[in-house]
DNA sequence: ATTCGTGCAAACCATTTGCAACCAC
DNA sequence: GTGGTTGCAAATGGTTTGCACGAAT
């Protein structure tokens, strides 16, 4: 049994929530095969290897796991919400290429002790954060148009321009 | 005639798209009445003050706004999509309160500037950036409960834990 | 045996869109 | 005049939910 695996059945239990053969099967398949994932990617995965668990049941299941400290769901206006595996991992954060979707992770330490100390001195009890820079990936910089065609909708709703 | 609306009237003008009643009228209403707002409060003052202008073309007026500098757009999962006029007020952040809903604002010139040396280091051409603390605010530390009844949809969606 | 969890399909709700009338240029 | 804009209502699409059945404790 793996380590997230342990650690959410615990999770559940410790919580009086059922340790159920679907919600391990959401927890395997999202560590599995996704580094960073849309919900329909990891539904349409899972239906690929007939894993029988339905749509319903993955949307019950990521806030658990949100909870449980296994997933983070981030939230941008350029890309659908995404959700990526947090367990082991050091914490990051994003680089969304508006032109391509792409994600990039980066680290900064300093940034995240800058953050505390502010929340000290609001008195704001911090629970998790977002930091994310949308802009145009080094490879999108030098092509002339973007690689999946012009300005898909949510790009537009966004308000991102070209540079 | 107020500054944005000036801004907005040359941005749309350089744009080929023309500078229309409904427009303007979205513009003001959105500076005048709010410093931060969903859309849905926007939309529901136009209708109050029989402004005549539909929910639609407010939808389809909003990203024009964001793409011409005057609006900025939010997405966290804990409230829904907001924007904020951005004309003449300094750059922030935001702490969000995942009890009460409330948006603390605040400022860290040293955390922008570490954003760019990411940004240099990574050849990755930032256009917008999104920094948001999720956490529990100084008066609802010392609430038992949520002012506005417990665990709204939204919060367990996101897998916000009270502390 | 009891109670919680699941699948299914319908419901929801924010956002988008087709289209005929309208208005800025 | 005419092509971009708007309002309306219908369509869309991600997410939530009611309910009866199935499974974990």
């Amino acid at each position: 049994m793996s380590r997230p695996q342990r650690r959410f059945e615990d999770w559940l239990r410790e919580h009086g929530l059922r340790v159920t053969h679907a919600r391990v099967v959401v927890l395997e398949h999202a560590f599995r095969n996704f580094r960073h994932f849309e919900i329909n990617e990891l539904v349409e995965s899972l239906e690929r290897h007939r894993a029988g668990v339905s749509r319903a049941t993955v949307y019950r299941t990521l806030p658990h796991l949100v909870r449980a400290g296994l997933l983070r769901r981030h939230d941008v206006g350029i890309r659908q919400t995404f959700y990526e595996p947090e367990y082991g991992r050091k914490h990051h954060e994003h680089m969304v290429c508006v032109r391509c979707g792409k994600i990039l992770e980066f680290v900064d330490d300093e940034i995240e002790r800058l953050q505390e100390e502010i929340c000290q001195r609001h008195r704001f009890e911090p629970l998790s954060h977002t930091l994310q820079i949308q802009g145009v990936c080094r490879r999108c910089q030098t092509t002339a148009a973007a690689p999946g065609g012009p300005d898909p909708p949510a790009l537009r709703r966004l308000g991102a321009d070209g540079p």
